[in-house]
DNA sequence: ATGAAAGCGCTAACAC
DNA sequence: GTGTTAGCGCTTTCAT
């Protein structure tokens, strides 16, 4: 392939400057129309492109925002990578994307590397392993936007997005409730992670509030799996005191409730499931499962808009940031339909 | 915030030039350790970050990849794009991403924005609506290298990585015939993307081969969705001459299925379905979906590898490189289990 | 409305 | 083993 063309190209062959091509170029101020259009002709013939790396040294700007995420291959940060990546598109931002793969150790890494990369700005959710936040600080230190969504943390204190954990761990309690359920176990995950907390501690409140007193041995704690729902349902289906209703700390969890359950003969609502997170197979299986929308999509719209408005401040000031918190959202489905 | 530091104020600190300082710091050729040690040392002490954009500018790699994909909310890409960040991660690269949305003109514009970037290579799967490949040369014009995965195109000679789509047509109906099923309808959809045609033809033979000519009627043309399956489903159940077994086009196609013969009454497998894709609900559901797995974690990884065999010849040569052609894997499961 | 020139932070010859 | 220097391609004052 030939040498790429530059402005200076451009620039030699109208027989102007740099600095003309440049200004016609990024359409600023007081450009004549006649070489505005000359120019962008030129640029045209002589198949020119743009050199964002060059302008970025100059200006400061990449236009690329670093996405950090645990994995890709969940499906809720999936969601939310697609709608940043929409959303943020249309406003001429690229996303560079780093996975944690739920390890400490790479989250470090990945604020490096984004940070390296001279990203305008980084919108993260915590690895499960994160306890120590200082590394998220360094982002702050460069004076550029941190987002956190879904996963917070006590000690992170920065704009983010989530949605009301307490109350969605309320919400599919209290649903169970009103279906009729009294004796309700929760297969949950422990760490330090707010959301999970957050959840059972709405669940707590859900029973109190019905007067019934939660029973410690249908908290049971595990892996947020297939085989974690499947081990936690067996768990409790020993007990004297069986559940007559199980939630699942995510779909993935209920999936595997469910398949243990169909083991010993039984068939939800039969007993009673409802996960979290309205994976895109749980309206389809049968019998469909409930669950609580966590709002994927509108979650990464909403990080998108929070970091333009970040971004358009002069000075950064992420103090009057108000966060954003959704509404989650109870789908009962078969699973849980007792009542008509 | 201070200002940033840079080779600069290493250099000053310990009176060398930054010519040194970028040696010791990229660990070049014929250093001294002891400034190699000093220069890192206060590289730490003055919080030194490397700008990689300023790098990338003089030495012509940005070490980012370019992934186009349609979406990242279909699991089968997000698994594409999570082991290539995974593997490409250890060599130093990072991913761009951006999302065609399916959108003939998102994927041109696609092109440039990743080529503007200056990217160091581009892997691709199409959009649908793709039939003009033109702007896919753009980037072998700039000399860079350009990986196709899964949707390849006859008309883009191009390195690629795909499964061998025919066969899995093939498998996925061997199977059925090997269970006893005789009347295989199969719905799928319409366009010039090479694979769903190849897997259609893989269909096909397998039926010729059993000594069965393929009825028309049976092949059904619609969305690649739960809804699409639905819908096909229903058009195959109202014919005089019923199926006794239908192949969805991937995996939601087949839940659009099980769930209008649900309506039905039926369960597989007595009537057997089989998807394509192995999406992470389908070994969970019940019955348990039967399967084509289309290998996308190592379509990933073969591309990463792929891209690093190309990057590293000089002169890129494109021609040598033997497309990778995966196996299907059949995945037997509860749906199409007739015989024991 | 356009030109001249400095410089963004780094790399890579080429010297010594 | 280290210094000097010229860019990489663009933006952005400051002039005119």
């Amino acid at each position: 392939m030939a040498k790429k063309t530059t402005i200076y190209d451009i620039a030699k062959e109208l027989n102007i400057t740099v600095s003309t091509v440049s200004r016609a170029l990024n359409n600023i101020s007081t450009i004549s129309e006649s070489t505005r259009a000359s120019v962008l002709a030129t640029a045209k013939k002589l198949n020119y492109r743009p050199n964002k790396i060059a302008s970025s040294l100059t200006s400061g700007k990449t236009y690329i925002i670093g996405i950090l995420v645990p994995s890709a291959q969940i499906q809720f940060f999936a969601s939310v990578i697609h709608a940043l990546e929409k959303y943020l598109k249309s406003f001429g931002y690229s996303i560079l994307l780093y996975q944690t793969n739920e390890s400490l150790e790479s989250e470090k890494n990945g604020i490096a590397t984004l940070l390296e990369a001279q990203v305008d700005g980084i919108i993260a959710s915590m690895s499960l392993e994160t306890q120590d936040v200082s590394h998220f600080e360094k982002v702050k230190e460069e004076g550029k936007p941190l987002i956190i969504f879904d996963r917070t943390h006590d000690d992170l204190q920065s704009p983010n997005v989530k949605i009301d954990d307490e109350y969605a761990g309320y919400l599919a309690t209290q649903h169970l409730l009103d279906q009729g359920y009294r004796n309700i176990a929760y297969l949950t995950t422990r760490h330090s992670i707010k959301i999970f907390r957050e959840r059972f501690e709405g669940y707590q409140r859900a029973l109190r509030e019905a007067g019934i007193p939660p029973t410690p041995e249908h908290a049971v704690f595990g892996e947020l799996t297939v085989e974690g729902g499947y081990a936690g349902t067996q768990q409790l289906m020993g007990l004297k005191n069986q559940p007559d209703a199980i939630i699942g700390g995510d779909d993935y969890v209920a999936l595997g409730i469910i398949k243990a359950l169909h083991e010993k003969g039984i068939t939800p609502p039969e007993i009673g499931v409802i996960g979290f997170a309205n994976q895109n197979f749980s309206e389809h299986i049968i019998p469909s499962l409930s669950t609580i929308d966590q709002q994927a999509i509108k979650m990464g719209k909403e990080c998108a808009k929070m970091f333009l408005k970040i971004i358009e401040q002069s000075p950064l000031a992420e103090n009057n940031i108000t966060p954003v918190v959704l509404e989650p959202l109870l789908l009962a489905r078969a699973s849980t339909r007792r009542k008509q």
